[in-house]
DNA sequence: CGCAGCCTACCTTCTAGTAGGGTGGAGGCC
DNA sequence: GGCCTCCACCCTACTAGAAGGTAGGCTGCG
């Protein structure tokens, strides 16, 4: 049964996107799950490969959501503004995103997890960049730069937009900015 | 004199943007100034004053140097170029905002550093805000949303951007992404 | 039987923070 | 000037607690 396992990512994921990678420790993660710390280390023997867990999990699953809007057949537009509402709706319980969380301390990880790291954020770039090749082709998008770059920036905003707004506007500022960016390209 | 405190201030700020609130330790920024941990106690009783100190001074010195370049006479989009390359230029030695990395941990601060930290995000969105102003009366720049709104927006684009260019194309897709937006919106 | 899964009990290292002592310069007082 | 007091600054030495991680034992299921 991998339903401990399973548990034990939902507790660190969460506790990740809340106070960070460095203030999520192995016993606040057994407090949540309800079994003792030794048994996280169980499943998870180092920090590393819990970092890990994490993040392969968050590429297959959110892979997977996002994908899942690329592949509606609504207009570009529209499905950023799906893609934002995903990030809006973490920061309704003060979450950031896991991959914009780790990445403030990629500094701090060993080579491996910062490998992962950088093909969660490649595999999330490569799945926008489709919407906005579709706004292209379907000349619904006036884009600078290429679609991959626009990704890219899109990604970024939203990011950034989390972390900003959960100190100034909240959701309200976060949902403002998306919106700025979408209209911006919008024909 | 204030020349240690400055010097503590120095390092802690290193530490913060590179690696994160969160793994900066009093050992480490005693070894970095080159006096004792319990010294720096002195300067900095608590933890929470020496983030209190960092983000205090970050107002003061970012706010007079975004300033300066707000004080130019050069056009809207000219000044936001000069901004993007201010962040640029930390990315060169894989360091963050010290806003945006500290917000990261924003669930771990005392309710003191909390407010200090909004009133820096505040005062950094009013000055950038001052240039979308700017654009909008020399019908430079063609905006949807507010100044105010493009400037948070314009603020977590360059913090997002920040964070993941340091895992995904560095400084080259930092800047792709900063052009993106200018470009967006300058007639 | 073997092993996954969980436990108690432990270790080491690092953490923020404290107690208390030495030193040296600034400023008041004769 | 000479003296004395005070305090900013830095030190050594310590504490308690939290961190990641390990050793080894019990239990129950395939």
């Amino acid at each position: 049964m991998n339903d401990t396992r399973t548990k034990i990512l939902d507790v660190a994921e969460d506790l990740v996107q809340r106070v960070g990678l460095n203030a999520m420790s192995y016993k606040h993660i057994s407090d949540g799950v309800g079994i003792k710390k030794a048994s996280i280390h169980h499943h998870f023997p180092k920090k590393d490969d819990l970092v890990d867990g994490l993040l392969d999990r968050c590429s297959t699953t959110y892979g997977s959501d996002y994908q899942q809007i690329v592949d509606g057949n609504e207009a570009a537009a529209e499905k950023l503004r799906k893609i934002a509402s995903v990030f809006a709706s973490g920061l309704n319980s003060k979450k950031l995103c896991l991959v914009g969380s780790i990445s403030t301390n990629q500094n701090t990880l060993n080579d491996e997890s910062c490998h992962i790291l950088e093909g969660t954020i490649k595999d999330t770039v490569s799945i926008f960049a489709a919407i906005f090749k579709q706004g292209q082709e379907e000349e619904s998008l006036t884009l600078t730069g290429t679609s991959e770059e626009n990704a890219f920036t899109f990604f970024s905003l939203l990011v950034g937009a989390q972390t900003i707004a959960r100190s100034h506007g909240g959701i309200q500022n976060f949902q403002k900015s998306a919106e700025i960016f979408i209209a911006s390209i919008e024909k």
